[in-house]
DNA sequence: TAAAAGATCGACT
DNA sequence: GTCGATCTTTTAA
């Protein structure tokens, strides 16, 4: 089933207001599907704490083009994390989707993940993408055209049911309050801040 | 060419 | 609560 061309137009603002508003949205991949509960800003060459910070890389060269489509990337050399492009092309930024309640295809995301209560099923970036079956494969799938598709809330979730706060795991720019959740809820991730490591010797 | 860091998770005490 | 697995990408030299 292929998304609505007017998510083109959503995710074309600056990604500080798309953030946000993509909290209720459900992403879906075959029989499952994900409600977001909580998900992270990027800004691209503004933000030090951006993948995109310093120029085009083979890695990053999706969120480089226009919105609506996925960035997929490896990390701590097993997990995928997946972003859904927004801005203007050519602006880099993203929006990193750290967590959500899986909706649809329940039993499917159970069986493939025996003993992990449903709450946490995609509670977390690697697990999220997991639940989804992203990987690299689907790095720079365009979600208007499926088989991955984004479909927005049709209205603002009420203003006070959004927190906002530092994002997760940055070492740089760690002060930015770009992370959105949904107070409250149970598939929300637990804050932790970047792991501190040894001073280096020399 | 080499080394370090990393938008994490799950096991373990 | 702490810690190790695991390996790609980036950055430094």
């Amino acid at each position: 089933m292929a998304g609505s061309p007017d998510l083109r137009e959503l995710l074309a603002r600056p990604v500080l207001e798309v953030a946000p508003r993509l909290l209720g949205a459900v992403i879906r991949h075959g029989e499952v599907a994900i409600r977001l509960t909580e998900v992270e800003a990027y800004d691209g060459a503004n933000d030090p704490g951006s993948h995109a910070y310093s120029g085009p890389t083979a890695r990053n060269r999706v969120m480089f083009g226009p919105p609506g489509h996925l960035y997929c990337y490896f990390v701590y050399g097993m997990h995928w994390c997946a972003n859904v492009v927004c801005g203007v092309d050519g602006a880099a930024s993203a929006v990193l989707m750290r967590a959500g309640e899986v909706v649809e295809g329940l039993e499917l995301v159970r069986a493939a993940r025996p003993g992990v209560r449903p709450s946490d099923l995609a509670r977390g970036p690697a697990r999220l993408a997991r639940a989804l079956g992203l990987d690299g494969e689907y790095d720079g799938a365009d979600l208007v055209a499926g088989p991955v598709t984004l479909t927005p809330r049709s209205r603002m979730l009420p203003q006070r049911s959004i927190a906002t706060g530092p994002r997760v795991g940055l070492r740089r720019a760690a002060e930015r309050p770009w992370r959105y959740w949904v107070d409250g809820d149970p598939t929300v991730s637990p804050y932790r801040p970047a792991t501190p490591r040894p001073p280096r010797v020399v």
